[in-house]
DNA sequence: ATACCGACCTGTCAGC
DNA sequence: TGCTGACAGGTCGGTA
């Protein structure tokens, strides 16, 4: 489901919600596909611990977790960080097509595909939801490595170099998460409209101009992606179930037959790496 | 290195 | 009413 901009929208809402918190107890249901690493080690990772800051790696939730000075999580929550540093540790979430961070109170019904509760000290529970299990979850003691560039931070020409030389069509490796962490078949459809490239262009047939051009697009509609909230499409929400309006802005994706909205001609449909593409004939070449 | 395909899962919707 | 197939924001592994 979630692209970079719903992702973002997702974590700044958890970010707001939930950090400062602490993990009571962990509730992980009997379905194994969501986890990367062993329920046992999601769970001893989370207890006890403090959220001390929820943030975005490419596609990924990332909750940095602390472990607490001392026992009891209220009252520990209140307590200044200590200048030594704790053991840290990270919590990595990654919503594969339909998953869901909800923040709830414990009497709110239990959403059919629920995978993991955490019950938080403030009393509230933050649940995972995901009915197609694309999903993962996993924890990680070290740094995480999401690999790639963040495409809101990556300079114009380290952009420009990723793609250069590359035989491999362009919308592929915007959706090489390797190269650049983030972009998924939405804004890949999006930026390439913008940029005026077809999707099945050789990356390595473009010139430095249009990639610099592209590098623009893909910034751009990020950032307007996420100043919407995002795009919801079918059950897409946010982490106070609010939905996206970003769709509404969508000039290709989704608009198969219908007029450009630049040019008029008829928006096309094709299938690249398994994924549906969309473009106007005649704006991308 | 690259490209295509199926697999992983469930849900929804259009068409018959 | 119900069946079937296509399709869905993502990624991975196998095979040419």
């Amino acid at each position: 489901m979630p692209e970079l901009p719903e992702v973002e929208t997702i974590a700044r809402g958890l970010e707001t919600r939930v950090a400062g918190d602490t993990v009571e107890s962990v509730w992980i249901g009997s379905r194994p596909q969501p986890l990367k690493s062993p329920a046992s080690a999601i769970a001893a990772t989370l207890e006890g611990k403090r959220i001390a800051r929820v943030h975005r790696a490419g596609k990924h939730i990332v909750f940095d977790l602390e472990a607490q000075p001392n026992q009891g999580g209220r009252l520990a929550r209140r307590q200044p960080r200590p200048a030594a540093s704790l053991p840290t540790a990270q919590w990595i979430v990654h919503l594969g097509m339909t998953g869901r961070m909800v923040v709830c109170e414990p009497a709110a019904e239990i959403a059919k595909h629920t995978h993991l509760i955490a019950k938080l000290a403030s009393g509230r529970e933050l649940r995972f939801i995901d009915p197609r299990m694309f999903g993962k979850l996993s924890v990680h003691s070290g740094g995480f490595d999401p690999g790639g560039v963040e495409p809101l931070e990556v300079s114009e020409e380290r952009f420009v170099a990723l793609f250069r030389g590359r035989k491999t069509p362009i919308k592929s490796a915007l959706l090489n998460q390797k190269l650049l962490r983030g972009v998924g078949n939405i804004y890949a459809d999006e930026a390439l409209f913008r940029a005026g490239i077809r999707p099945r262009r050789r990356a390595a047939a473009i010139t430095r101009e249009q990639l610099r051009k592209l590098h623009r697009a893909v910034r751009e509609v990020l950032r307007e992606a996420i100043a919407l909230g995002g795009s919801s499409i079918s059950d897409y929400v946010d982490a106070d179930g609010e939905e996206g309006f970003f769709q509404l802005q969508h000039r290709v994706y989704g608009r198969e037959a219908e007029p450009c909205l630049v040019c008029g001609t008829a928006i096309r449909r094709v299938v690249l790496a398994g994924r549906s593409s969309h473009y106007c004939p005649k704006c991308q070449k």
